[in-house]
Order: C-alpha cells, then sequence, then structure tokens
DNA sequence: ATGGTTGTTGCACAA
C-alpha cells in the first residue's frame, strides 16, 4: 500500500498538478493539505474519475485537510473526535482505509515564539495527541504538514533558526509525546541522511540554494512501521512551474 | 539586518 502526504498550497492552484503526480506516482491513500476550500468546493469528481474515494474538510480561504483512498474510506471524522475542544480551523481528518486508521494533519504554523498562533500550536498537539489516544487503533497513520522539524538533521541551517518556531524545544516536546504514543516518523527511520527537505520557502530561491527544512511527516504506529519497505521525499515535484512550496511524502507498507 | 514570493482576498495577511 501506498501512502502520500502533501501540502498543496491551495488545490484550486495545483488541480492539475496535483492529478498529473497522482497518475505517475498511483497512491492508494492520499493525504493532503491547504487545499484553501470549502467543503462544497472540493472537487470529489475530478479524483473519483481517478479512481478515488474522497473525504474533505474545510472552510475555505485558509486550512483545508483531506483523505483520498481507493482502498475504502469509512467513519471519517472531521476535527478532533469527541470530548476534546473542537478546533475553530479544518485542520484535521480522520478515516478508515484499508484496515488503517488515518489522519490527515495541517499543524498551525506558530508564527514566532511571541505570537499567540504559537501557544495555539502548541494546544493544538496537545489535542492531537488527546486525539490520536482517543482513536486508539494499533495501525494508525497520522500524516501531514507538521510545521515541526524533528531534530537538526531536518533543517538547512540549525544556527540561522536556533528556538524558532518549527524548531523550539516546547514543540519539538509535543512531537516526541507522539513518538511517545509508539508512532514512528518513518522517512527517519528509513534513512540517516540530513539535508533531506520538504519544504521550501518561495522567496531568495531558497529551494535552489538547498535551504529548506523537513516539516512534512509520516507516523506510523509500530506494527505498520514495521511493514514500512520505502520513504521518500518526492523533491521533483518542488520543480517546474507553479509548484506547491511543499513537496510529496511517499511510503510504502507491504500488503 | 533586511527582503524576498505565492495564494487568497480585497486594497492586507498568512505562510
Amino acid at each position: 500500500m501506498r501512502i502520500v502526504t502533501w501540502n498543496v498550497n491551495s488545490l484550486r492552484a495545483r488541480q492539475e498538478r496535483v492529478e498529473e503526480w497522482l497518475t505517475d506516482v498511483a497512491p492508494d491513500v492520499v493525504l493532503l493539505q491547504e487545499t484553501k476550500l470549502a467543503d462544497d468546493a472540493f472537487p470529489t469528481l475530478a479524483f473519483e474519475a481517478l479512481g478515488y474515494s474522497a473525504a474533505h474538510y474545510g472552510h475555505g480561504q485558509w486550512n483545508g485537510v483531506a483523505i483520498l483512498s481507493k482502498v475504502g474510506l469509512d467513519d471519517v471524522v472531521a476535527n478532533f473526535a469527541e470530548g476534546i475542544e473542537p478546533d475553530p480551523d479544518a485542520r484535521i481528518i480522520t478515516a478508515t482505509c484499508g484496515g488503517l486508521r488515518v489522519s490527515s494533519v495541517y499543524v498551525p504554523n506558530g508564527r514566532s515564539l511571541d505570537d499567540p498562533h504559537y501557544e495555539y500550536k502548541l494546544s493544538w498537539l496537545d489535542r492531537l495527541r488527546a486525539h490520536l489516544q482517543h482513536e486508539s487503533s494499533e495501525a494508525t497513520v497520522v500524516g501531514g504538514d507538521f510545521n515541526i522539524a524533528p531534530d537538526d538533521r531536518d533543517v538547512w541551517d540549525p544556527a540561522k533558526v536556533n528556538g524558532a518556531t518549527h524548531v523550539s524545544q516546547p514543540e519539538r516536546n509535543r512531537l516526541h509525546a507522539l513518538f511517545d504514543l509508539g508512532l514512528v516518523d518513518v522517512f527517519r527511520d528509513q534513512h540517516d541522511a540530513d539535508r533531506v527537505y520538504s519544504w521550501w520557502d518561495y522567496r531568495r530561491g531558497d529551494f535552489h540554494q538547498g535551504r529548506g527544512m523537513r516539516i512534512d511527516l509520516i507516523l506510523c504506529s509500530a506494527p505498520v512501521a514495521q511493514q514500512v519497505e520505502f520513504a521518500i521525499v518526492d523533491r521533483n515535484a518542488r520543480k517546474g512551474k507553479q509548484p506547491s512550496d511543499h513537496a510529496p511524502v511517499v511510503v510504502d507498507v507491504a500488503g
């Protein structure tokens, strides 16, 4: 089973590229973030034509997450699970696909450490942990734009961004709290390499200068992580005309 | 130290 995550930075602006990439890569389960669409504007039919069932959660303009699946799509939960303080933004959707409990997440950016949005980011990560505990599946996959670089190997210049949002200790601690639930960052599990990134700022030629961060992650519970055969970031998808500022992450799981 | 770009919406803001 091939599972991918991709922050598309507006599906309206990216539809053609996304469809082309899906045709080339043929994933079974697709986690999208930043669709920037309301549910009634989501192109369900276009994805059905490519063989996918689709579930979308979005209010339009900002945020918006989706799950596409060729292996079934059931028990959809938009927002956090019942009993958890709901998020005003559309940043998480969960469904069962091919026996896996899958979530597509768009973690708040945080902006800067002194911005109220940073506290919101930390609280959001606490609620994500509660959500995953509530779901408590043996076969969990949570993928998306975490807006956190797990460690300094995931940042082009750790000194330049030392302590700033995406690398600060409190948010990294929240990510580790997810690892403590038994979730594994499967790209890192497969590769020790540094300088592999999934996001590059559009400005200053950062992509071509190699200034990026690995902030798009696929976390799997141990029984799934043990079955992972292959994990890459498809850097090529960041090239060419009108790319998203994020590249997709691709993971193959046996069976 | 600053500015740089893209997307959405509206003449700023978020990333």
